[in-house]
DNA sequence: GTTCGATTGTACCGTGTGGTACAGATGGTG
DNA sequence: CACCATCTGTACCACACGGTACAATCGAAC
């Protein structure tokens, strides 16, 4: 039913995903999305064969910009991989300032509802609850490791480090609060550095 | 257009809550509500008025649910109002076993969804979103004020402590893991009380 | 037993949905 | 020019939605 890739295609695609990341899905309807991204909803099945297949295909999409996430994160840590410690406070700040950025703002916000909505059982939305948490951990992991913290404990860092910034991303999408949240964020990489060694 | 309170409305209420707190609100239909808990989608436009002022009303429900979750807080932190630093462990263990409790996981769940719609600008699901940082500030920072650290630190380390909390419940709904999730929420501990004095 | 308000079932309405049939456009290729 | 695949507008379908009209049922008060 959907047709093979075209630029056309990938342009609308495009536009769907952005039209999706300031709208919302959960009351989305073909002809309404097709209207404010200059087409129609009959142009929406004819390039995607369904509302459900585009929908599952933008789940792609998000769960896509994840996995690119957990990337340039992992890049960022092991930008320098020498012993660390006088530079937490650096790392932290240029963490904040990418996962703060309106391009990231903008598609965590999507991410939100729509891990929202797989927390009460929507099956396209379940994939994004697999990749939610474990991919996220190693890359803290590791250089809680490398400062001589055991495996448990570091692994635990990790999810508490993905829990700060979740937790944090979320009062940012809320309140808009940019100053506030950062010295929260920088807060944490205070208590880090003070539970480094030993 | 809605009848006023009385026994058989509460119980519905009570009913259509419990059933969106598993099933969720996004595909929300009243006849699909209405038959899920034994009564019928006339029944519910004739006790509530409409669909939108059952769903204004579920709102409001979970709103007073965040209140009454804010004052236990503040009550379990008041418990004992002396120099706290020894019990900081005692605190956060206590502390996770509310948050972590099948009641509280299903209310959290319902919410999060919610909030997710919210932030993507649902009109009926706003209030949410004003009460979503605020509040849950000021007992905490009291906390860390009565500790010695001055009032801009003890804002951004509640601040930090309610992201800690919400990243790590997010955590548990999707993974269900008790142990690894009360294992970080732990180390938030021990973080807190190296920052404890000075 | 009658009366009267509160409740409930049936049957319907107008509307908007996702999806489809079909007839044209459009534009490059032979 | 003819051909053909890609694309798009129009008009429609069956269906489910939220909501309503109306009549029946129920239960306490008198």
């Amino acid at each position: 039913m959907a047709r093979p890739r075209t630029e056309a295609r990938d342009l609308l695609f495009e536009r769907v995903v952005g039209h999706l990341s300031t709208h919302g899905v959960s009351g989305l309807t073909l002809r309404e999305l097709g209207a404010a991204i200059g087409t129609s909803h009959r142009m929406l099945v004819y390039h995607f064969g369904s509302k459900a297949a585009l929908l599952a295909e933008v789940v792609r999409h998000v769960e896509a910009g994840q996995r690119a996430q957990i990337e340039a994160l992992a890049a960022l840590l092991d930008r320098d991989d020498a012993p660390v410690d006088a530079t937490v406070a650096t790392h932290i700040r240029a963490m904040w300032a990418h996962w703060s950025s309106p391009d990231t703002q903008r598609q965590e916000r999507l991410f939100f509802e729509m891990v929202g909505m797989a927390l009460q059982g929507d099956p396209a939305m379940k994939p994004l609850l697999d990749d939610l948490i474990e991919p996220w951990l190693e890359p803290v992991a590791s250089i809680r490791r490398r400062q001589g913290i055991d495996a448990v404990r570091a692994r635990a860092d990790a999810r508490l480090a993905l829990a700060v910034t979740r937790g944090l991303l979320l009062d940012l999408l809320a309140t808009g609060d940019l100053d506030a949240t950062a010295r929260a964020f920088e807060r944490f990489g205070e208590m880090l550095e003070g539970t480094g060694r030993h």
